[in-house]
DNA sequence: AAACCAGATGTTAGCGCTAACATCCAGGGC
DNA sequence: GCCCTGGATGTTAGCGCTAACATCTGGTTT
């Protein structure tokens, strides 16, 4: 009989670091154990729960996600996609989303697609790869094969920021009547020569629908409505450009509404040291009901979004539906509140 | 002989979605062709490789990242962690790492401790347990088991912000030399009674840091360095109500040295509506160099920290270690620039 | 005392992929 | 014709974990 010393395997890879196995060999109980231990401590004996947490301990355990991940199929993880990191905006959505999945358990994949719907797609594609329980994108419009997939996919898709029927569930509010909304509020202030100033409108088409309903509320007035765009993104600089701009070119302008805060502050901050009254030379309207607006003379007269509430709401609605309670596709409002500072 | 039909196999897992198996065999070729299309094309014939591009495309074959990561033991996730992300400053700072990290194929894995240093370990458990090619974190302060974690840990560790030889890389500036070099400007203008005031400082350790740089500098030339603090985070309001105290409070006061440019902008903001003169009655300064603080009127007196620098040169730094092009630990000082406006 | 039950723990078989090694084959040198 | 070489492709054996099923224990029921 030939000593067949086992055949030399092939060899380890890995870091080499304690595994569940090791964990389990400590402990004395099979490896099955370890992991209920960690996945619900509930199911093990406390005496038995005491031994297996005292040897991962003490033989330095630190769980391997990808594994568990890869087993079970679903890795917690949220993908979650903006168009832009720039925008405070967004930033203040992800923080809502951020601090509801965290209290239960979820992490958060975030992509930035720049406002492009190529790298959307893509975002997503690799998000799928990894396994998420749920998916968070901004808006409505996606590229045709992305909406595809996603609506092929059998977990919880949200689309916030925007209102309306989508993929799956929808937390956001009306852009259009927000337009609309502020749009009203100049005409009754007596203003009738209104200019709208955005920036990056082309990406953003949720700036584009303010616009729309600014401009059919102007119409019905029988008014015009002026549009002027720059291609940058939203900053206090382009705020004061676009304000020198319209101050220039288009003189008797009563009012400029603009597409957002970041670009109405700026446009106040530079009439203010170009010694140009606001209201009484230029009225200023904002949208979003950043802190900033309400710290400047005169203070912002803006359209308030609850920006950390949609956060919020879509992680509390997506947790729902992951944990079964709700099943049906959904629509939900947050509504915007006219916020009427002196500048408009 | 018994017909012994294959004892009915368990059952299947998973949304039973196509795999790499599903690829291979509509393209007839074996599984590990397919990965080598995937994760290095140049290894495969351009004539099978269209075949198996061809295969994938008509399955919708989505990659599954958990099973490659766990086989390889790497995930390209690289491991962020800040301590808020309502400060602008981490912001900056993580769009500086996401935008060359993700040149470079990683994806960032974010995690906000708010302040709290247990929450950063098991943050840091929870990251390396996903094969995480990387760990960046903020400081060079962590709890004492989590320092010890990370120097086991073999991949590369980055702590930005503060500057200093801590774990393995560091890219940041001295704070300390920061609060230095504000004072000294402050005292060059002719202010003799200045005081300090920050907020949310217990967490905050580097705005402490400042403070100690301002406090040794004013020292030294005989003067006395009080320091007012709030418990809140950092806000505009937070900034005007430090304004109010310390007029009322410390009647004579010359010039208030803010800890951070949201502080100091909200402290102008309220001085301009309360009709104090800025910088005649009291002067401001500020740190980081927000744009905000140029557009208001007197503009800001701050400290320019690179923000989005530190980033980009961290996720530069960080890859080259990845790529095995540096290896030694090492402490890169990005420096800061001091900016004079009107109100100090 | 046999039968029953429920809670705790164990055994087994993958999850879908890639590292390492193995094989194949065409072209070149002698 | 033979051997050599190197690029392309294939085979095998896990990576570390968990779902599903299996078993074992000590009480309770009849």
């Amino acid at each position: 009989m030939s000593n067949s010393e086992p055949p030399e395997r092939r060899k380890r890879r890995g870091a080499d670091n304690p595994t569940l196995a090791d964990v389990a060999r400590e402990s004395g109980v099979s490896t099955i154990t370890v992991s209920r231990v960690l996945n619900s401590p509930d199911s093990v004996r406390p005496a038995t729960r005491e031994r297996v947490e005292a040897a991962i301990e003490r033989v330095g355990y630190v769980r391997n996600m990808l594994a568990g991940s890869l087993a079970s199929a679903s890795s917690r993880f949220i993908a979650v996609i903006v168009p832009s990191l720039s925008n405070v905006v967004f930033i203040e959505v992800i923080q809502g989303l951020q601090t509801t999945f965290e209290k239960h358990g979820y992490q958060i994949l975030l992509g930035n697609t720049e406002y492009d719907m190529r790298r959307e797609y893509e975002l997503v594609q690799t998000f799928l790869g990894w396994s998420s329980s749920a998916l968070v994108t901004t808006g409505l419009r996606h590229d045709a094969a992305c909406t595809a997939m996603l609506k092929r996919w059998q977990k919880p898709v949200m689309e916030i920021m925007e209102l309306g029927q989508g993929i799956d569930l929808n937390v956001g509010l009306s852009h259009y009547a927000a337009g609309r909304c502020m749009a009203q509020h100049l005409i009754d202030q007596g203003y009738r020569r209104i200019v709208y100033a955005g920036a990056q409108m082309d990406g953003n088409y949720r700036a584009r629908l303010r616009y729309e309903g600014h401009r059919d509320l102007l119409q019905e007035h029988g008014l015009e409505a002026p549009l002027e765009e720059w291609p940058e993104a939203s900053a206090l600089e382009i705020g004061a450009e676009a304000f020198r701009h319209v101050v220039r070119q288009r003189p008797g302008t009563e009012a400029i509404h603009c597409a957002d805060d970041t670009l109405a502050v700026g446009a106040i901050l530079h009439a203010s040291r170009a010694g140009i009254r606001i209201p009484d030379d230029v009225a200023i309207a904002g949208f979003t009901g950043l802190p900033f607006g309400q710290h400047i003379t005169p203070r912002l007269t803006t359209i308030v979004s609850p920006r950390e509430a949609i956060g919020r709401i879509a992680a509390e609605q997506v947790i729902a539906r992951i944990e079964g309670k709700a099943v049906k596709p959904s629509v939900h409002d947050v509504g915007f509140e006219l916020c009427v500072g002196e500048s408009a």
